[in-house]
DNA sequence: AGACCTTATTTGTCTATACATATTACGTGG
DNA sequence: CCACGTAATATGTATAGACAAATAAGGTCT
């Protein structure tokens, strides 16, 4: 392998990360292709005068990152990426409706502290009459209808939520701002409006929507299930991925 | 819409590793809150009896998972998350099907190598008359129409891609082998199926699909962009977060 | 009080070494 | 030829020590 060989215009870079931006750009380039194998530890030492620690912490990184994979006994290889991954920001919709520049609206359609029903218990693993919080309510970008939110709230993880009104501060942001949580999915989809959604939306029947459903836990304590109905046309979700981040 | 089954526990801890757990179990039990200070590394040091690499490297992690900020003299702090981030996997199309175990197929419907028109100078970023190749073709799921991907190809970027006819083998498979990228975004929305892509899908015109569009681009220079039409019956985009992994 | 300098503390990076662990490669005996 | 044990090798994790860089906290002088 040929010593440093990379335009390096950032001169604040410690070795670990040069050694690891080296390799990251010929495996980018092609130079390196999927199932090559990369210098050993012990040949990095020699080429860049390290110890081996620190050509661990470049091949680590990037084993991290997903760019290559390492086999004990058998060295590191450039990975095949079989999936395009990217990470994805789902911004509270105050923000989001803010940075574009528009004003932010909010209104509470409806708020209903309730035992949980057996729908409720479909869409949020509680029990049945346990104490839950539903919520409908609209999110508006410059006076138009922006998003339909639609949430479960379990009342017995967040007892304090059943204190709020939510009049005038959206659940979104009280709970961003309140709830700590380990683990959350979300799903992605595309719908029809009905009546209900295309009347609050004001929308036509039938336009499709994009809906963006999320779970949150906290240890595995289910904390809130909602659903965001966007009008298709004012909302895109954008994800973007650079493999060096 | 039934909620995603609970996510587990792992085993087998490494020094660093179980530090690591620890804080973050006190930070997303809510017992050190956003701000708190948390142990300096000769604290740390003394409590697991380590050496302050090991300490080191668990805080390093933390905070390059962002959940935890790091100040020199100052000492690390529990960060607070604005936006909620989650990982996209957008997997071949071909390994979806094939992992839900239905019956992969893939049609070819049109190809046509061509000096780039106006219109695709706007989806692609290249210039007039330059060579592209635009694709369209179906992946069918089951023998059902499972998506439509319509894809514009820069071939000053790709030559060997010329040469591939795309009857059996679709670009994006085909792609995935043989062109690395350096950086891609995406965009995910929802329409309404107009008569052709309704035909197309063998849907109903004016049902909702779910939008995938994929630019790429490696080292500045635009590879491809593609559109995935999705019915909104038959397809949904999860992405998973736990700050653990 | 305010501007400036000094010092102490904490993190960031790196070296050198050590032992553990997984896995390939090889050689031996059946 | 195959099965099995053994050695070689690359990675994984950890220790202990060193210096550099950033910066909060104090102290001094005007």
């Amino acid at each position: 392998m040929t010593p440093p060989s990379k335009p390096r215009p950032s001169a604040g870079e410690t070795l670990h990360q040069r050694i690891r931006s080296d390799i990251e750009g010929r495996i980018l380039s092609g130079e390196w292709p999927p199932g090559h194998r990369l210098p050993f530890e012990h040949e990095l030492m020699d080429t860049y005068s390290c110890a081996r620690m620190t050509a661990n912490k470049a091949l680590s990184a990037l084993a991290a990152s997903g760019l290559v994979e390492r086999r004990r006994r058998a060295g590191s290889f450039v990975a095949r990426p079989k999936v395009h991954s990217a990470v994805l920001q789902i911004p509270d919709l105050k923000s989001e409706v803010e940075n574009r520049g528009e004003r932010y609206g909010y209104e509470l359609l409806d708020r209903q502290k309730r035992g949980a029903t057996r729908e409720d218990r479909g869409r949020l693993e509680v029990h049945l009459r346990e104490p839950v919080m539903a919520l409908r309510c609209r999110h508006d970008a410059a006076d138009q209808p922006f998003a339909l939110e639609d949430r479960l709230l379990n009342l017995k993880a967040v007892p304090d939520a059943a204190l709020q009104d939510f009049a005038i501060l959206s659940p979104s942001t009280w709970l961003v701002d309140h709830v700590p949580w380990t683990e959350a999915e979300h799903r992605i989809s595309a719908c029809n409006a009905d009546e209900v959604v295309a009347g609050e939306l004001a929308i036509e029947v039938g336009s499709a929507c994009l809906v963006i459903e999320r779970w949150t836990w906290r240890s595995g304590e289910p904390i809130t299930a909602v659903r965001f109905t966007h009008p298709a046309v004012l909302y895109d979700l954008v994800a973007r991925f650079t493999p060096s981040s």
